[in-house]
DNA sequence: GTACGATGCGGACCGACGGTCCGCTTCAAT
DNA sequence: ATTGAAGCGGACCGTCGGTCCGCATCGTAC
């Protein structure tokens, strides 16, 4: 089909601007002072590779949050319990929400990034309807727990980056604290 | 002290600006895509002075935001219950955050474009710790339910603009249902 | 009504940024 | 070695938020 294989330089190219582009939002505060020529020129490549490459602003950010975020979506699609689909959902859906708070806690600069791009709300990104589908189908698994739809929405609500960030960063709160308020938060959600 | 009466013509404009923000801003789709030059000609004057009535863009939606949710700040400070300060906790918590609710679902436009503002988080808006301090201690007084700092954070992200428009806009879930949908929630987050 | 100083007006202007364009280089298939 | 295309890079563009400053307008004192 339309199969090409990509040229050798472009695959370099490629993964020396994931890394440049990681390094810098890492380091930065606010991820909207990290410029398109700031990677291009950290990665030592010319701006209209970068462009190439990812398309927009946007795709950049997508690329390397999906990749920091594929084993999480894979332990949790086909790892063990309680993140895997073996457990039995009311041990799954706090697993998963303390999964993602982990990772926002891991990658706030990513997820800060991602959210902060304009233009598309975090509800617009192919993820999000992702997690609220699994944690919804899971809540409609518990008896007597109704309305999993809006449930998961809220659930998936407290997790937000830019909450993380604020709790965490602003104020000082500590990680496991966070992790464990979260934890009360989602059981007393679950009845 | 340092008072000074402003010029007719300054209070005269600065009111046109305002509603010609808000009339933009109710039109336009995506809050980014009204500029300042916009809302400038939109009031007929001159962006100078857009800029000396407002400082910035944020000033700008913030002074309208403000003007519009001080009825909703009113009615919770010194109204009668649910919403004001007399009523029992275990109601007027669910009272403030379907005020809330509402407020967002008649204000979108607005409540989109202070978050899509892009530079400053919700969270660092002088409004979010109010309301978040108003929840905590309401929800403190509330025998049986540890951790209402965290709580208040989480049942605020449940009545995100971002979130309200999603459900609204995008899907098609109506006013009631929203509404009904997180008095549910919350109060299973009361127990 | 006139004169005058301060307040505010307005739009040309600026710097920054996301994104494009196109002549040139480099790759890899033959 | 040849060759055509895939990819490179950085000059360039349009837009937008924000500034600047010469000039008009307002309120006040007389």
């Amino acid at each position: 089909m339309t199969e090409r294989k990509p040229r050798s330089d472009a695959v370099r190219n490629r993964a020396s601007l994931l890394a440049a582009a990681e390094e810098l939002f890492a380091r930065s505060a606010r991820p909207e002072d990290v410029t398109m020529a700031d990677v291009a020129a950290a990665a030592g490549v010319g701006k209209g590779s970068l462009f190439r490459a990812f398309g927009d602003r946007t795709g950049l950010i997508r690329a390397l949050y999906a990749a920091r975020l594929e084993p999480v979506e894979r332990a949790v699609a086909e790892g063990p319990a309680p993140l895997g689909p073996s457990a039995p959902p009311a041990e799954r859906v706090p697993a998963v929400l303390d999964a993602l708070l982990c990772f926002k806690l891991d990658h706030r600069h990513l997820a800060l990034a991602l959210e902060a791009t304009g233009s598309d709300s975090p509800y617009r990104a192919e993820h999000y309807d992702r997690w609220h589908g699994l944690l919804r189908s899971a809540l409609e698994r518990i008896p007597g727990l109704p309305d999993g739809d809006f449930t998961a929405h809220a659930l998936l609500a407290a997790v937000r980056a830019d909450l993380v960030e604020h709790l965490v960063g602003t104020r000082g709160m500590g990680r496991e604290e966070l992790r464990s308020r979260l934890a009360d938060f989602t059981a007393r959600v679950l009845g």
